[in-house]
DNA sequence: CTGATCTTTTGAATCGTTTCATTGTTACGA
DNA sequence: TCGTAACAATGAAACGATTCAAAAGATCAG
């Protein structure tokens, strides 16, 4: 039983020709029952499994999509990855995941497998600048969709979530619950998500006249990091603090936390309000629960898929640019009347 | 320019034969360098890029080895996947990674859709029990390593990680550094992990006369139940408490360590040793860092490809399990005298 | 110049599936 | 009974790369 059984070995216990036993497979009503059931037993017998290679060989394409992402340990991508996956499922076709850890050569490598594997498109969560590979893929004739990244709509389909809008939607929550002393807390300026998210609070702040927005730069964006801004604002002592605080992400919004909670001289959300971004899984499970903005991941990854089917099916040049809005999630770090999910109200 | 170019293509357009070709993809010091250059440069022309399924039919197998896990979100998974990644392309194949999300079902489809694509070999950390899908598998020629499951030796290749000697470090840590009136935290016992942990720490405790060890049965393993059994010990009062903890994962220890965080009348590590199992990325960056024990991830990873190439090559019943014995990793939450990664020392 | 040897190139056969024009069968109304 | 649909089944051709026996060309000793 080493080499595996072909569509020809099955058409011979069946006693019918090869086309038939594919017909069997593929269009069952053209076949007669009786053919059929046949058909079907000697599959069984035989434990015939579709050479898919061979059928993606006389197809010309294959029927699977190349999905490449920046970090699959991040929880952001991979609920992406999951709704794509999804997606792609109900239309027929499987994902390929690619991993580039931001490593630009690795994104490379995946891309040649792809392109080996004739992918029938491509979405890409890219690493550095990939216009050009991009541009020569689409000669070829593969599609492809960026992903958690704005391009071009005249030159690229995209989908990708507003930033400002998100930085906009935090600041003004911190408003309207009172509070006009705000921070933002984020670094390095050169990450656009950051700077838009930033810009996005700025925006908000300049709506009231008597607010003001302190930029704090932080090292990076771990829980380290936002507990030496935490602890640097601890020792300032009561005078000069804001008394909003947004977090260009939950970890650095959790490092914050842990430093104010470990002094007990300040209090979330009393003295302080703090607001994250990106609604990790943690952000329910803090000492305080975080309230954060949410990414619609998964609209993102089932978008993208039907971004990519657009393009697949048709030939214009003109190509769409999805931009999603992101959510607000209010929790008791913003002081929300109760806990959200299920969280002990105890708080000191 | 719809259709790729084949190599026929670059054969008419270099004027040489396609066996040629061929060659210079293949086994390049069998042409001579002037065809080889013509060759080149036609491709570079025609933009040809090989045909991987065309290559696959006639070979008879892929280069793809399929890797099936139970949640790609978990970093003990996500680091597991690198790992073969890696060890995969050392030796000229690609991992086609599928996430069952503990459901059967979604695994199943994969085995189906590995199997279509003729991958090379099949490492999979199963859902439920799958050994009459596996042998069916190896009878087609398909051979398979289990992932995070020990198994029969004679019947299956595995690797996995022994987490009654986990247990069994842990718990004897916190003996180590004098603590007697030592915790379990973690449930359902029906987890065999779980049961296995805990057993290990019995084994320790067992060997110091004056030592007990209480079974403090948990929710599930999330923050938020480790935190009810937390606040269920700051209740209780000074009296009866453990002076050491040993958690059935970080996420319960982290919930743990909050709520006695929270009320400040129970210092870690002075009055409770804590300690948690996986050394997830937040046990680093807790409130008081936390002592945990790493699984060896990367060499689970790599371990499972050597075991498949084994299995490819070798065709004799006998098989390999693995098992590999995890690691103490100390921190400040049972006392290490100094931070281990940069975090601040001003524990109150 | 011949023959032997080695290197390079050739091109038909092959892998397993799908497609589709063709042939065979059946049913039924005229 | 014949003609004509409608339906079923057939099997050769095609997809694109690799293989390998055979042919062609190059090199060199005698």
């Amino acid at each position: 039983m080493n080499r595996s059984a072909s569509i020809k070995d099955v058409a011979n216990q069946a006693g019918v020709a090869v086309g038939t036993v594919s017909n069997v497979l593929n269009y069952p009503d053209r076949v007669s029952q009786r053919t059929k059931e046949r058909v079907l037993q000697a599959i069984d017998e035989l434990g015939f499994v579709r050479n898919d290679a061979a059928r993606q060989l006389r197809a010309g394409h294959s029927r699977t999509i190349g999905l490449i992402v920046l970090d699959v340990g991040n929880p952001f991508f991979t609920s992406v990855v999951r709704a794509a996956e999804d997606a792609a499922a109900l239309q027929g076709s499987a994902v390929l995941l690619g991993d580039s850890g931001h490593d630009a050569s690795r994104e490379s490598n995946y891309i040649d497998l792809f392109q080996e594997q004739r992918v029938q498109g491509l979405l890409i969560s890219p690493v550095g600048d990939v216009t050009s590979r991009i541009d020569q893929l689409r000669e070829r004739g593969v599609p492809t969709v960026l992903v958690d990244r704005l391009a071009d709509e005249n030159k690229y389909s995209s989908v990708s979530v507003d930033d400002d809008a998100g930085g906009y939607l935090a600041a003004r929550h911190l408003l309207d619950i009172g509070r006009r002393r705000l921070a933002f807390v984020g670094g390095p300026a050169s990450i656009r998500q950051i700077a838009d998210r930033l810009q996005g609070a700025e925006r908000a702040v300049k709506e009231e006249h008597d607010a003001t927005l302190e930029v704090l730069d932080s090292d990076g964006q771990t829980v380290l990091a936002g507990r030496s801004v935490g602890n640097m604002l601890v020792e300032r002592g009561r005078g000069g603090l804001p008394d909003g605080i947004f977090c260009a992400n939950d970890l650095l919004a959790l490092g914050v936390m842990q430093s104010l909670a470990m002094t007990h001289r300040l209090r979330i959300p009393e003295d302080i309000a703090l607001i994250g971004y990106d609604d990790i899984d943690f952000a329910v499970s803090a000492v305080v629960p975080l309230s954060s903005i949410r990414q619609p991941t998964e609209a993102l990854g089932r978008t993208a898929i039907e971004l990519l089917v657009e393009e697949v099916e048709s030939d214009s040049p003109r190509h769409r640019a999805v931009i999603f809005t992101p959510e607000l999630v209010v929790r008791q770090s913003t002081g929300a009347a109760q806990s959200t999910a299920g969280a002990p109200a105890d708080i000191p």
